[in-house]
RNA sequence: GGGCCCGUGGUCUAGCCGGUUAUGACAUCGCCUUUACACGGCGGGGGUCAUGAGUUCGAAUCUCAUCGGGCCCA
C-alpha cells in the first residue's frame, strides 16, 4: 500500500485504460427499477481527428455521464458516426487519384466505407485515452445498413404522411459541388460588389446582377413612387437580348435604393423567388447545374458566371446600356463546405414538408441550457420560407429508395420490408402498376441531416427489438448548428413518434485558440487533445474543459490552465499520500460525532457542505462551479488548513484523538475521490485503489449528511484555523521558523477545545474568560446599510456622515448601553445597536507581548 | 438592417433579482527548505467594474443611449 512519491499520469493513464472493463459502462436495455438517462451524443464526422471542439463537448458529456451513473441511473452514452459527406469523397478522390465518375459508383462507395471505417479507429482512439465512458455495446454507423435502412424506412414512413414529396421548386444550388443545399447549409459573408445602373429603354434599373439580364422575367417598382406612376402594366424590352417583360408593383420594392427599379430573374435572389411566386411570373433558366450559361443566354452560352458577367458588362457598356456603377456592401451566400457562391435553380427534388408550429411547441418543451440559446431557433424557425430540400446530387449518402417506370414515368417508392437498398444496383421486385418491370433508379441520395436527425429514434431502441425508450433525457451539442440537427431532430422525431426527441437540450460553445479566435487550421492555432495528453494527461485535459468556461460560452484553450490542472494533481497525490501514510492500518468504521475533536467536525461540516453545493452545481450543467469548489476545498481547507492542524495529533500519543483525525482524513479522501471521478477518472480510479473494492466508476455519489454541516461548529473551527495562521503570518513576520515555540498564547473570551492549536503552533494555550487587561479601544463604526437604508431612505446618507464623525469609543458605549443617538443637522436620530458594527483594536498597554486581533477577539502572544 | 451574448487589475474570470473593503486563477514583486507537497508555503503591489445619462438614500449589479467585440440571421 506504499503510495509513490510522484503521480506520473503517462504510467497511471495507460494502465487503468487497459485495466477496466468498459462493460461497466454498458446501458441496462432490460432494466425498468433505475430510471434511464439516455444522452444523444452527437455522431461526430469522420474526419480521422477528433478534435479539441468534439473533446470539450465530450468532456461535458462524460462528467454528465459518470455522475448520473454514480447517482443510480441507467445510463446510456452512445457513440455514434455520421460518415455520409462531400468531404469524404474528396478526400478519396485525392487518395486513388482519380474523379467520382471514373470508377463504378458502388466502388467509389465502397471506397468511402473504408477510408471512414479507419478514420473511425483513430478517433475511437483518442476518445479512449480521454477517458470517456462511451458505451460502445451502443454504437452507430450511419453509413452501415443497420443504420441507413432506418433512415431509408423513415423517408417512406414520412412519403405515406405526405411529408415527403417530390416538386419542381427553387433550391439553393452549389455549381461547384453541383448540388441542391438547404438553406441551413448556406453561409453568408460581407463582399464588395458593383451596382449597375442600366437603361432599360423607358425606366432605369439597378442590378448587381446583370449576367442575368437572359433571365429577366419583370420590372418591378414600388406603386406608389410617384417617378414612375403609370408605368405598372406596360412593358419593356430587355437589353441585349430584346425580350420584352411586363412592369410590375410591388410595395416591397424600395424607392430609395438604385434607381426605385428592379429587374426580377429567376432566380437572382430569394426575394425574386417570392415575387415570381407572388405575381406568377413565367421561368427562363439562364444558368445550368453545372453552374454554366444555358442557350437562352444567346452568345454567352457556355460561359461561367463571372465570364459571363465581365462580357455582359463590357456589352453593355459599349452600346451604351450602362450609365453608371457604384460599389456596394453585399452578404453573398456561400456553400458552408466549399465557399462559392450558391445560385438559385429551379430544379425537382425530394422536400420534407415543414412544420414550424409544431417545432416551435417542441422547443417550449424542452428545457435549453443554458436558456437563452432556444431564441436562436425561434428565430431560424420565423425566417423559414421553403421546405427542407433533401435530396442531393452525390455518390456517398443513404440512397433515396425510389425507382421511376420506364414506361408509364410513375414513381415507385421502395416498401420498408424491402429496406436497406440501393435503387442503382436493385430493381424493385414488383412491377410497375401498368404492368412494366424496367425501372429507372433514383441516382439522388439523402442530405446527411436525413441520417442524423434520427439520432434520438435510434438510440432509444426505434424500429429495434428494444423497447422503445423515447424521449432521451440530454442532447449535447455546439450552438453552431441548433438550426440544424436540432430543428430538424425535433422536426423528424415529432413526424416519425408523435414524441419528442429529448427532455433538455445542453449547448457547449466553440473551443477559441490561445489568440482568442475559434481554432482553425488557416489561422495555424489548433491544438489537439492528444498533444495535451502527450505532455500533460487525459485528466489535465478534462479539468480544462470543466473550468475552462460554462457550458454555452466559448472557451479559450490555454496551455497554462492545463499547467495549473496538473498542479492540482500534483498538490492533490502529495495529500493523498499524506493521508494514506496515516491509514496504513486503518480500518473503516463509524464514529460517533462526539469522539470527534472540533477541528474534524470543522473539515467534515465543509466537507459535506461542498458536498452539497458540487452535487447542486452538477445538477445544474455547471461543472466550473462544481470543479472550483472541489479544487477551493482541497487546496485552502484541506490541504492548508486542516492537515496542519492534526499533524501534531497524527504524530502524537493520543490514539482516541489520532484515531479521530484517521477517520475523518478517511473520510474525506474517499469522499473527495467520488467526487473528482466525473471529472478526472483516471486519478480518483487510483486514488480510490487503496481506499476500497472495485472501481469508483461503479461507487455511489457521495451523500449529504446534513447532521454533520454545524454552523456553531464551523465558526469555531474557522476560529481555530483563524488563530493558527495568525500566528504562522506572525511567526514569519517576525523572522522565526514556524516550529517556533512560543512561551505562551493567550486567548480571551472564547472557550473551545485547543488542543490541536498547542499542535500546530508548538506553543502552550491559555483561554482567559472575559477582557484582556489591555486597551480595548474602539477604532471604527462601520455602519449596516442593509438596516440604516431602507429604514431612514433619504436621511441614510446624513446618518452614515453624522456616525463617521462620532468618536467611535462614544457609539461604542451606547451600544453596550443600547440605544445609539446621532445628531443629524440639529435632529436626534436613535439607532439600534445591530445598525453598527464596532471595530475594535487591542493595543499591549505596556506589556511586553504582541497582540493579534483574529476576528474581534484578542490573542496575547508572550514571547 | 434585425436578433442573441459579452465588455470587471497585465491576461482570463466570479459576482450581476442593488447594501458601501469586488472573487479567484495566471503573471508580477518580496520572504521562507516547517517530518504531504518548492509543481510548495507566507505576504505585497496592481481595478474610476467600456463610456455617458437616468432610477435610488445607495449601482459592477436595474433602465436607456453610445462605443467596442463575438455569434446567428436578413
Amino acid at each position: 500500500m506504499t503510495v509513490p512519491k510522484e503521480y506520473i499520469p503517462h504510467e497511471i493513464e495507460p494502465k487503468w485504460k487497459k485495466t477496466w472493463d468498459m462493460s461497466m459502462y454498458h446501458f441496462d436495455w432490460n432494466d425498468s427499477t433505475r430510471p434511464q438517462y439516455i444522452i444523444d451524443t452527437p455522431p461526430p464526422y469522420p474526419t480521422g481527428n477528433f478534435h479539441i471542439g468534439n473533446s470539450l463537448n465530450w468532456c461535458y458529456i462524460d462528467f454528465v455521464a459518470r455522475y448520473k451513473r454514480m447517482c443510480g441511473y441507467n445510463v446510456m452514452f452512445p457513440q455514434g458516426w455520421d460518415c455520409h459527406g462531400l468531404p469524404t469523397e474528396v478526400k478519396v478522390e485525392e487518395i486513388h487519384g482519380i474523379t467520382k465518375n471514373a470508377v463504378p459508383r458502388e466502388e467509389f462507395r465502397r471506397m468511402c466505407r473504408e477510408l471512414t471505417r479507419g478514420n473511425i479507429e483513430k478517433m475511437r482512439e483518442t476518445m479512449l485515452n480521454l477517458g470517456f465512458s462511451t458505451d460502445w455495446s451502443n454504437e452507430f454507423v450511419t453509413m452501415e445498413p443497420e443504420y441507413y435502412s432506418k433512415t431509408q424506412r423513415s423517408f417512406r414512413k414520412m412519403y405515406d404522411m405526405g411529408r415527403v414529396y417530390q416538386a419542381e421548386h427553387p433550391v439553393n444550388w452549389c455549381p461547384r459541388c453541383e448540388t441542391a443545399i438547404a438553406f441551413a447549409e448556406v453561409e453568408y459573408e460581407a463582399r464588395d460588389t458593383k451596382l449597375n445602373f442600366l437603361n432599360f429603354d423607358k425606366v432605369k434599373i439597378a442590378t448587381t446582377r446583370p449576367e442575368l439580364l437572359a433571365a429577366c422575367v419583370a420590372v418591378a417598382i414600388n406603386p406608389e413612387d410617384e417617378r414612375y406612376s403609370g408605368h405598372v402594366g406596360s412593358s419593356v424590352k430587355v437589353p441585349i437580348f430584346g425580350h420584352e417583360v411586363p412592369v410590375i408593383g410591388d410595395k416591397e420594392v424600395d424607392p430609395a435604393f438604385g434607381t426605385g427599379v428592379v429587374m426580377i430573374c429567376t432566380f437572382g435572389d430569394k426575394q425574386d423567388v417570392r415575387w415570381w411566386m407572388e405575381h406568377e411570373l413565367p421561368l427562363r433558366k439562364a444558368i445550368d447545374k453545372n453552374g454554366l450559361m444555358t442557350s437562352i443566354a444567346g452568345k454567352y452560352e457556355g460561359m461561367t458566371i463571372p465570364e459571363c458577367k465581365d462580357a455582359i458588362i463590357r456589352d453593355l457598356e459599349a452600346e451604351g446600356y450602362l450609365f453608371e456603377q457604384k460599389t456596394l456592401d453585399q452578404n453573398v451566400g456561400m456553400c458552408w463546405r466549399c465557399d462559392t457562391p450558391i445560385e438559385i435553380l429551379s430544379e425537382r427534388q425530394w422536400f420534407v414538408k415543414i412544420d414550424t408550429d409544431a417545432v416551435a411547441e417542441v422547443a417550449d418543451e424542452v428545457k435549453w441550457l443554458p436558456e437563452y440559446m432556444k431564441v436562436r431557433l425561434e428565430n431560424w424557425i420565423g425566417t423559414m420560407e421553403w421546405d427542407w430540400c433533401i435530396s442531393r446530387q452525390r455518390l456517398f449518402a443513404t440512397p433515396i429508395p425510389v425507382w421511376y417506370c420506364k414506361e408509364c414515368g410513375d414513381t415507385v417508392v421502395a416498401k420498408e420490408e424491402w429496406m436497406p437498398i440501393d435503387p442503382t444496383q436493385q430493381q424493385p421486385p414488383v412491377e410497375c402498376s401498368c404492368g412494366c418491370t424496367d425501372f429507372e433508379a433514383e441516382e439522388d441520395v439523402l442530405d446527411t441531416w436525413m441520417d442524423s436527425s434520427i439520432t434520438a429514434l435510434h438510440v432509444s431502441g426505434w424500429l429495434s427489438d428494444h423497447e422503445m425508450r423515447l424521449p432521451t433525457q440530454l442532447r449535447p451539442q455546439g450552438h453552431d448548428i441548433i438550426r440544424t440537427w436540432a430543428f430538424y431532430s425535433i422536426l423528424r422525431s415529432m413526424a416519425l413518434t408523435g414524441k419528442r426527441p429529448w427532455d433538455s437540450i445542453l449547448i457547449n460553445g466553440m473551443v477559441l485558440g490561445e489568440d482568442g479566435h475559434k481554432m482553425s487550421k488557416s489561422l495555424g492555432n489548433v491544438i489537439s487533445p492528444e498533444e495535451v495528453i502527450k505532455d500533460y494527461s487525459a485528466d489535465s485535459f478534462r479539468q480544462w474543459a470543466a473550468i475552462g468556461g460554462s457550458p454555452g460560452s466559448d472557451v479559450m484553450f490555454r496551455w497554462k490552465d492545463v499547467v495549473s490542472a496538473s498542479r492540482y494533481f500534483t498538490k492533490t497525490w502529495s495529500i493523498y499520500r499524506f493521508a494514506m501514510s496515516h491509514l496504513e492500518d486503518y480500518e473503516h468504521s463509524e464514529m460517533d460525532i462526539n469522539e470527534l475533536k472540533v477541528v474534524d467536525r470543522w473539515l467534515l461540516s465543509n466537507l459535506n457542505r461542498l458536498i452539497r453545493s458540487v452535487t447542486d452545481s452538477m445538477d445544474d450543467y455547471q461543472f466550473d462551479e462544481a470543479f472550483k469548489a472541489i479544487r477551493g476545498f482541497t487546496w485552502d481547507i484541506l490541504a492548508d488548513n486542516y492537515i496542519e492542524l492534526i499533524k501534531a495529533r497524527l504524530y502524537g500519543d493520543d490514539e482516541e484523538a489520532k484515531k479521530a483525525a484517521k477517520y475523518t482524513l478517511f473520510v474525506t479522501m474517499d469522499s473527495l475521490a467520488k467526487m473528482l471521478a466525473p471529472f478526472a477518472p483516471f486519478f480518483s480510479e487510483e486514488m480510490f485503489s487503496r481506499l476500497g473494492e472495485g472501481s469508483i466508476h461503479l461507487q455511489s455519489w457521495p451523500q449529504v449528511r446534513e447532521e454533520l454541516i454545524d454552523k456553531d461548529i464551523e465558526l469555531s473551527g474557522d476560529f481555530i484555523k483563524d488563530v493558527a495562521s495568525n500566528v504562522r503570518r506572525y511567526k514569519s513576520e517576525k523572522g522565526m521558523a514556524l516550529n517556533t515555540a512560543l512561551e505562551k498564547i493567550e486567548i480571551y473570551g472564547v472557550i473551545t477545545d485547543t488542543s490541536d492549536l498547542t499542535g500546530v503552533t508548538n506553543s502552550p494555550i491559555e483561554m482567559i474568560e472575559g477582557e484582556p487587561d489591555f486597551e480595548h479601544v474602539p477604532v471604527n463604526v462601520k455602519p449596516n446599510m442593509g438596516k440604516i437604508g431602507p429604514l431612514f431612505r433619504g436621511k441614510a446618507k446624513a446618518i452614515i456622515d453624522a456616525l463617521a464623525d462620532e468618536n467611535p469609543k462614544k457609539i461604542a458605549d451606547e451600544v453596550a448601553k443600547g440605544k445609539i443617538t446621532v445628531n443629524v443637522d440639529g435632529e436626534l436620530i436613535e439607532l439600534e445597536p445591530d445598525h453598527v458594527e464596532i471595530e475594535k483594536e487591542v493595543v499591549s498597554a505596556g506589556r511586553s507581548v504582541d497582540v493579534l486581533d483574529v476576528s474581534g477577539v484578542p490573542v496575547v502572544i508572550v514571547r
